[in-house]
DNA sequence: TTGCATAGTATATAAAGTACACTAAGTAAA
DNA sequence: TTTACTTAGTGTACTTTATATACTATGCAA
C-alpha cells in the first residue's frame, strides 16, 4: 500500500545516528557520488546526513521517525531535535549548487532543515543498503571528510548537544544493548566524552545509582572472565528523579 | 523607507522574552482582545509571545532580531533559538481557529514557529506600545495566564532551557544593568531558580570568578549602606574558559 | 599447569558544598 | 546628635564529593 504525500518543499528534516561498536563512537553517513555519464568519472564525492522533506500531515517527530525507519528497519529508535537550521546561504557553494540542479530542485528556494541526533544500538541494525552506499564513521574521523551542504555543522552540533545532555539524563543506555558490562559502559562514556575514566571511580559512581542493576547473569562466550551483565531500569530511574540532584556523570 | 519583503507563510519566529526588575523574573506577553463589533462584548481575551513571520531573504536570527528591535527599539539584545513547534494540531482548538478566521489566515496551512527566547535589561527597556497592550507577567503568574495557541508550551521550554544554561553559560549577566551588585546577582539567580541562596555560600563562589571584576565606585541615592558595584567581563572570561570545568551555579 | 586477558576491588587525600550569625556603613527620623 | 532602620559584608566547622593510585580473581586456551 502506497499513500502519496504531498512535500513541503522549504522544510526538511536531518538526522545525525550515532552508534557505539564498544570502542568507538560513530556516525552514519550516506556517501554521495556524481558521475559524469560520458566519460564514468567522479565529478562530486561527499557524505551527507540523512535527510527528507516532511508531508504536509506530519508532525515533525514522524518525519524524523520515518526517516529512520526507512533507513534501519526500526521504529522505537531514541530520537530528539536539536537545532534548526534556517540561514538565506545554507546551501551556496558551487558544489552543492551542482547537485542541486541535477536533483532538479533550483537554486531560488531556502530550505529550513530541523536537525535530529538519534542513538541506536548499532549491534541490532544491519543497513539495508538499496542503490545508496551507506557507512559508519568514527565522530574522530567525521571531522575530515568532505562534507555535504551544511552538514558538517549539523554534525558538530549534534555531538556537542548529545556531551551535554549525557550528562544529566540517561540516553547513553540507547546505545548499548539492554544486557551490558560495565566496561561497555564506561568505554561509551570514554568515547562520547573522549576522554578516558578511571575504572574504579567509574565503578563507585556506578553503584550508587539504584536504576542500574546487576543482573544474576554473566558474559557467555567470551575468552576470558566473564563479566557481570547490568541492565538501566527506567522504572527506578524515575522512582528516584526526586531524591537525585540531577546529573550522571 | 520602507521594503517590502515577501512573507514565507508556513514558518514563523516566537520569541519568549525574559526580563528582571530585581525582584522576579518576568516575562514580556502581548494582550490579545477579540471584541465583537457591535456589543463591544470581548469575545476572547488572552495572552500570546511577540512574533512574526519570516521574510523570504531573511535568516531565522535576523527575524527574531527584527521582532525585538520593533517591540523594544534595541538592537543588541541577547538572543537563542532553543526549539521548533512543528506539530500538525499545534492550533486546532476553537478559540484559536475563531482568531485565525478573524485574522484571514484560514485554518488548513500547518505554520512551523522557531522559539527564541532572550534576555533583556529591563530597566533600560521602555516598551512601545503602538496599539497593542504589553506587558511584563512574573514567570510565576504566566502559568495561570490564559495562552493563545501552544504559547504557554513554548514559554515553558523556554524556561527550562534558560535555567539549565544558566548554569553553565554567563548569560545571566543580560538580565542585569552593565554594573550590579553582588545582592542584585544573586536575586537573579534566586529567581530563575526559584529557590533561595546562602549569603555568604554564594560570594564565596563569587569570589573564585576572575570575570565577576569589582568597580572602585559604590551604589549612590540608596538610603542605606552602599553596595560595592561589579561588572561581567567577557574578555576575562574568554581568557580562563580553558581553567574551567565549565559550571557556573 | 601455565599464560593470557579482562573483571573486580579500597583507601587516603584534596576539593567543593553546606549550614550558620554577627558586625559595618550609610540614611532618615526623632 | 542620637537612635533606629536597612542592607552590606564577612569566617569557620562540617559534610559530601572527586581524585589518584595497584593489586587479586576468574575463566579460557594453549
Amino acid at each position: 500500500m502506497t499513500i502519496s504525500h504531498k512535500i513541503i518543499s522549504n522544510i526538511s528534516v536531518d538526522c545525525v545516528i550515532f552508534g557505539f561498536d564498544f570502542e568507538k563512537l560513530n556516525v552514519l553517513l550516506v556517501e554521495r557520488e556524481l558521475v559524469d555519464e560520458k566519460s564514468g568519472r567522479i565529478l562530486i564525492k561527499d557524505f551527507t546526513l540523512t535527510g527528507y522533506h516532511i508531508f504536509e500531515d506530519e508532525d515533525l517527530d514522524k518525519a524524523a521517525y520515518r526517516i529512520l525507519k526507512d533507513l534501519t528497519g526500526f521504529e522505537n529508535i531514541y530520537l530528539e531535535q536539536f537545532t534548526v537550521f534556517g540561514k538565506t546561504d545554507r546551501v551556496s557553494n558551487e558544489k552543492d549548487q551542482i547537485w542541486l540542479t541535477y536533483l532538479n530542485q533550483g537554486f531560488s528556494e531556502r530550505i529550513l532543515t530541523v536537525g535530529y541526533f538519534s542513538l541506536i544500538d548499532s549491534t541490532k541494525v544491519t543497513l539495508s543498503h538499496n542503490e545508496r552506499k551507506i557507512h559508519w564513521f568514527p565522530i574522530d574521523e567525521a571531522h575530515n571528510l568532505e562534507w555535504a551542504f551544511d552538514h558538517k555543522q549539523i554534525f558538530m552540533k549534534a555531538l556537542e548537544v548529545l556531551r551535554n545532555k549525557v550528562r544529566t539524563e540517561p540516553i547513553a543506555f540507547e546505545l548499548l544493548p539492554e544486557r551490558f558490562t560495565l566496561t561497555q559502559l564506561q568505554k561509551l562514556y570514554e568515547a562520547i566524552y573522549g576522554t578516558p575514566i578511571d575504572k574504579r571511580n567509574f565503578r563507585k559512581k556506578i553503584v550508587q545509582m539504584p536504576f542500574i542493576v546487576a543482573l544474576k547473569v554473566k558474559q557467555k562466550g567470551v575468552p576470558h572472565k566473564p563479566a557481570q551483565l547490568f541492565l538501566f531500569s527506567r522504572e527506578v530511574f524515575e522512582k528516584t528523579k526526586k531524591e537525585r540532584l540531577g546529573f550522571l556523570f
